[in-house]
DNA sequence: CGCATTTATGAAAACATTTGCAAAACTATT
DNA sequence: AATAGTTTTGCAAATGTTTTCATAAATGCG
């Protein structure tokens, strides 16, 4: 039915076609309850036919909120980034937000770059990945004054309200674990931290407590893998084949759990039996995995609904106080990769 | 340095204070070179002081490019669609276009309104998950006149340009391959199939592979399993525990091969020697799984980098043809969870 | 039935830009 | 120094909406 033509169709074409004003097409689809119904039906038929589709860009530029909400995140093969997003978008999407996503590879020029080009599209809110950012990228939000949380990663002073599980205190609830299962030989594997603040707060922590409990771990027990399975599997299988083997590994995330659970089975070494692996962030097979893996839950579905919930809620009423930060508590996943020593 | 006062700051604001007109500021942005390199400088410093920021929005109203382009997917959950879709995005920003996500979790209905929202905001193009769509789906698209790709799934004669793998022929692939190994007794693993084309496609095409040589899945071999590591590794130890085993399970993905892997090993079978376990996919921790698993691989990164380029490529220059569909083919990854039959 | 309300609609201004055209400011040439 | 040509800039119209204000139409009431 709608009209095929190529010329383009705009509010008047439906006004002309419906014999009303622009204003009165205007009102029909912001407040329709001010039109009389015989006249909202010959609007609505004349919108059919044409084929009309309002243009957003041309209500933004009337201050009219843009429907979009801008997502920035290090990237999405990581599964856990993608279940957040994923969560927030659902969560989002009820209110009618579209979100605008991009990825800048934890390069924190490109953050700034993206940032700049969501503000060009005038999204109503932003989302970002972790706590620490480039100087001129909080600037830009100060400056902008545009409802944002930090997600992911939770601090009670951050500089934006942030969301997301205490990494410190994940970091620090495995290596609880594994020491209050007795061991003290314990190796460790952590991806590189370069602009990645959750790996660098997990990473120290961990050691930290490990150290408090006076357990030392030596430099070629603590290895730094980047984020594959692969590579954490032929890194593990190195270090299980000196003779000298620890009774327990942490990794920084799950990937490199499974990775290294992998490299124990090649081995040949049993896992709980001859070596103790858990991980963190209880990524999506984690629970699966033979033998199932001991690890610390930083709930992503969670994270992302409420971060939507915050972010809607922000921007839906501005004059609300600006937004507070919500921990979302890690949990201990005990399963059976992990065992107390004799 | 940026102006704080929250007065919203325009290209006049700018202008005023460069002292020059409106216009000129425009074409700062637009055309540097018209510019004299005064006033290109004096305008420079006038953008820094006033922290200006351009409208996307108001540049959109006069038929320029959104810069954005509209990709809709049934949902980020399943690492694969993660892939693309950051393949895709990391293509498009290079030619500076933002995407604009949402997922329809397979609901038609969503679909099409999704798209609608996506028109609204004009962008420049539209990515869409699949070959099946809403009728009213397509012909949105064709009213509209944008341009659009499918993708993930191929066929030569799909009713926009289609970029993906065939999925009927990597479902005969890995039949065949099973074949080949002199398997008979076959069990296959399924996700249910409503509103997944893709899915549809393989598990037909699987089964008439196998029927026509001869082989046909009895009844209770023939398991259908929603996409979870957790599911199908119980629905796989059920069909294990039968006193009469099938020595090969084909699974629709590799999700469901992973399952079934941890479920031979929970249940002391072992793979492939007491029963070969072959997927669809190739996803990322199936080559290093134990294990490691034979496969299809759908090439994601490489369908999203096409689909990107194609888009662009359509974007850039409407003039040119429609493009073309592309097939990216699947490649058979012979690991170790299948073996021959003696 | 006429007047005062109330309700429904239209006209025009506003929003932040871009752009065609014309005027102004330079340069080069004689 | 005057002219012609070129480069740079500004003015005003245009883009697709929303919104304020005013007017027209409908309704209620005595």
């Amino acid at each position: 039915m709608p009209d095929k033509s190529k010329k383009k169709v705009d509010i008047v074409t439906v006004a002309k076609a419906a014999r009303v004003s622009a204003s009165t097409v205007s009102r029909y689809f912001n407040h329709p309850d001010l039109l009389k119904p015989a006249t909202r039906k010959r609007i609505d038929t004349a919108v059919r036919k044409t084929g009309y589709i309002r243009n957003r860009a041309a209500q933004t530029i009337h201050g009219i909120r843009s429907g979009t909400i801008g997502v920035l995140i290090p990237t999405l093969d990581h599964a856990i980034f993608a279940e957040v997003v994923q969560a927030f978008s659902d969560e989002v999407a009820d209110a009618g937000f579209t979100i605008l996503l991009a990825s800048h590879g934890y390069d924190l020029q490109r953050e700034y770059a993206i940032l700049r080009k969501f503000l060009e599209h005038r999204v109503d809110g932003v989302v970002l990945t972790g706590l620490d950012h480039d100087e001129a990228v909080f600037q830009l939000l100060d400056q902008q004054q545009i409802p944002s949380v930090l997600i992911w990663n939770y601090a009670a002073h951050s500089r934006y309200p942030s969301i997301g599980a205490d990494n410190e205190l994940a970091g620090r609830m495995i290596a609880d674990h594994v020491l209050s299962l007795g061991h003290r030989r314990i190796a460790v594997m952590f991806p590189p931290t370069q602009g990645n603040d959750r790996a660098q707060a997990r990473r120290d922590i961990v050691l930290e407590t490990l150290a408090q409990a006076g357990v030392t771990v030596p430099e070629d027990w603590s290895l730094t893998t980047v984020y594959s399975i692969s590579e954490s599997k032929q890194d593990a299988q190195a270090l299980f084949a000196q003779p000298d083997r620890p009774t327990a590994l942490i990794c920084g995330n799950d990937v490199l759990a499974s990775g290294a659970l992998y490299a124990a089975h090649a081995t040949g070494l049993s896992v709980p039996h001859d070596i103790s692996i858990v991980g963190i962030g209880d990524f999506k097979g984690s629970a699966d995995i033979e033998p199932p893996l001991t690890t610390v839950r930083l709930p992503a579905r969670r994270i992302g609904q409420e971060a939507g919930q915050a972010l809607t809620q922000a921007i839906i009423d501005p004059t609300a106080a600006q937004g507070h930060s919500l921990h979302v508590a890690p949990i201990l996943m005990q399963r059976q990769s992990a065992r107390a020593l004799p």
